[in-house]
DNA sequence: GGAAAGATAGTGACTAATTACTATCTCTAG
DNA sequence: CTAGAGATAGTAATTAGTCACTATCTTTCC
């Protein structure tokens, strides 16, 4: 219906509308440099009345937190299921990352943003969690196609799951470096290429040792 | 001559020791979180006395990022020189990137830190010209390693080099996170190996399968 | 050789702007 | 009518940068 430009939205609402607001500035803005008075202006609003609907910044920072792993693990998952292969689960999960990422260019930043700090937050506990749970995922993956025999059995897990995440990571690096997050997305199928090439690849054969 | 105590000391030396103090303290402190006061006491200086050396904080960062661009690039450099292959060449660069950024963990907090920022400063500036500069070494490298037979002429220059540095900024933020610079260390000839294999390992045969 | 003069480096106290956060009043919707 | 949402106008703390002055080195010239 039509929306009634109603100016007094209900404090859940407002919540929600001020999560994005954040991630939209982030999109262009170094997240240590977004201050309370620039979110409010950005949702036209007062910077007083942020804090009717958080107690205090940290808890601003913590909600964006939460809404950027849930909405990235579920892209995540959602990509992965009904996969066959585990292989090419590994390849959805990748390109579906990146394609979250390109849209909502502002995440990654106040991941990294975040990780970065050196006190332990609670928003920062919430980024970490994050990581792991991807990692475990990852594990998973490799561990079932080494049983099925889509991935070799000398396989080093722990790199492949780090190359897997810091390729994403690096990707993502140089697109905010580079400003144009679209030459990530084309960049993708190519990276991603040489890293299942490097995984799946034949190991030399071990003699001795 | 006997290290006589001197409180004063000359500009020039004022300066490399200002930028010294500042990669120290970026090793621990987000570097937007780095105030004067923090380098000055960190030098033991009073805050004021900073603006004698440097007419204002952007070019202490400005200084800070020339330093690593120059260390960096002469550390790479070294590495790669003498190196009959260039696939060997690019597995010293790869190795001596990840020692220094584990000897000087403040260096890529600076870089990226620097280059997340919107707008365009100097030190940004600098940052960039460095990973262009690093870029097209790789380049060369990986055509000559083409036209040496050391890698299949069908591989994707672009994406092979996008990969190499997205692969150090993984482990670098990974190693961030986790705080534990060592572990990069650790993991970077296990990485390093899958790398390899990825650029170097001929397509997959396709017999009948 | 050594004082006087000039140059260089550092101090400590200040300022103007910006920050997260608060107290109080006003409006609006149900 | 009233409770929740927003506006207005604060506060104390922190920030980069300035300034008048002092301490320490270096050069000059008798």
């Amino acid at each position: 219906m039509e929306k009634t430009r109603q100016k007094n939205l209900p404090a859940n609402e407002r919540r929600n509308v001020t999560v994005e607001a954040v991630i939209d500035l982030a999109a262009t803005t170094n997240p240590g440099d977004i201050t309370t008075a620039a979110i409010a202006k950005h949702m036209k609003l007062t910077q007083g009345a942020l804090f009717r609907h958080f107690p205090n910044k940290e808890a601003i920072w913590q909600a964006v937190m939460k809404w950027v792993a849930e909405r990235l693990m579920s892209r995540i998952k959602k990509a992965a299921d009904g996969m066959e292969s585990p292989l090419e689960a590994m390849q959805a999960m990748f390109m579906a990352h990146i394609a979250f990422v390109s849209e909502h260019p502002g995440a990654p930043r106040m991941l990294f943003g975040e990780l970065q700090g050196a006190k332990a937050t609670p928003a920062k506990r919430l980024a970490h969690a994050l990581l792991k749970q991807y990692a475990e995922r990852l594990n998973e993956l490799i561990e079932t196609a080494k049983s099925r025999g889509e991935l070799p059995r000398e396989l080093d897990n722990q790199a492949a799951a780090t190359l897997f995440i810091g390729t994403i990571q690096g990707l993502i690096m140089q697109s905010l470096i580079s400003g144009d997050m679209e030459q990530m997305r084309q960049a993708a199928p190519g990276v991603f290429a040489i890293y299942r090439r490097g995984i799946a690849g034949t190991v030399p054969e071990k003699r001795g040792e």
